[in-house]
DNA sequence: CTAACAATTGAACAATGTTTAATTAATGTT
DNA sequence: AACATTAATTAAACATTGTTCAATTGTTAG
């Protein structure tokens, strides 16, 4: 067959990363393979590469799709508890951010596990919606804290959204136990967050 | 061939664990074959087989030698700075643990981008090795905090350590670019280490 | 109706981890 | 010393990967 037009290239993007999707869901992410996908909707692998460049290009679609889904979690949970005391409105994204990670396992493993191919540049799309990642957590900042400056801000953001992240992910990836216990996770981002907010304090 | 004898078990264990660390550093944890250690070492990928289960049991042995050579690292860097201020110490852990990572780039990265096979358990003989990463910053916290419980003072220096990783991580596989710049990376770090301590002081 | 076009395929390639029967060097026995 | 046993090593095969590309065949244009 040829030029089927069952699908547009779009409708095609879309039928691919549905699949993608669902495999990754029910099977886990290393279990995407080309072939598994083009089965499902019913093609060869072949077209898969008409509509993405390669895996990898497939990949990093989907991950785009992953940081689309976590961004308004982030916003809301900042906007829900926007009365409450700062280090509550932390500790209630945190919680947030380790909901989504569990609700969307395979998929937020997906992220962290891909390798970048030797310097093949993260896209300009995909480093934007890293940047509003981050923007939630600086708004609480600005909100509730001075700073010398702004860049002494943006860095407080990041170093403590990468700590709540680490915490996490050497947890739930099991690659570094740190302790067994119920909550243990939340403890230590809890005891994190509230004493890093003393120390902002001064 | 058969029974050449031209090595033990040991000495072919040791053989194939040098080819593979020579591989990885020349070339990326990702060119780390079977086939390749084999050629390298003059045996069949076959052979392989006899001294480890599978090529995961060979990653996990690298895994255990790299932590190995960390543990004194951060053992050492605790007991030079013993008589700076505690902040001095956990920073200049942190930047001891961030050289070693770098110095060993590959091996650092393959601890963790390994993944574990459904619940295939971390062989005890490795969670050891993992309880002691945490000694060195135990010890300084039990040196100049005070904590209302064992539990607790666990709780801060696996939260501490988790978040010293979880920012070089994110920064290093440049999955979740933080921010440019230079030193941007040890700034982070230094940021967080101070605010804890603060928050520790109560 | 025919010619140009382009989406889709199918088959192939190289590479991966892993298994297994066959081989053969070393050891043990008579 | 000759033979039998044992076990380390190999070669070849298998099932998978991602990826490429000439051939095929619907679709569209003239």
């Amino acid at each position: 067959m040829a030029r089927r037009s069952d699908h547009t290239r779009e409708e095609l993007k879309d039928l691919i990363l549905a699949s993608a999707t669902k495999i990754i869901e029910k099977e886990g992410f290393s279990a995407l393979t080309a072939r598994k996908i083009a089965s499902d909707i019913g093609y060869t692998p072949g077209t898969l590469y008409n509509v993405f460049q390669s895996m990898d290009g497939l990949t990093l679609a989907l991950n785009g799709i992953t940081l689309e889904k976590l961004l308004p979690v982030l916003a809301q949970s900042k906007e829900v508890n926007k009365d409450k005391a700062p280090e509550e409105i932390m500790k209630a994204m945190a919680r947030e951010y380790r909901d989504f990670a569990t609700t969307n396992r395979e998929r937020w493993l997906m992220m962290f596990k891909h390798e970048i191919s030797d310097e093949e540049e993260i896209p300009e799309w995909f480093r934007g919606k890293i940047a509003l990642l981050f923007q939630p957590l600086e708004d609480v900042l600005k909100d509730h804290f001075t700073f010398s400056s702004d860049a002494k801000r943006q860095i407080a953001a990041r170093f403590l959204w990468a700590s709540i992240h680490g915490i996490y992910f050497l947890h739930e990836t099991g690659k570094l136990p740190l302790l067994d216990g119920e909550d243990v996770c939340e403890n230590m981002t809890d005891a994190l967050i509230e004493n890093c907010v003393k120390g902002l304090r001064k």
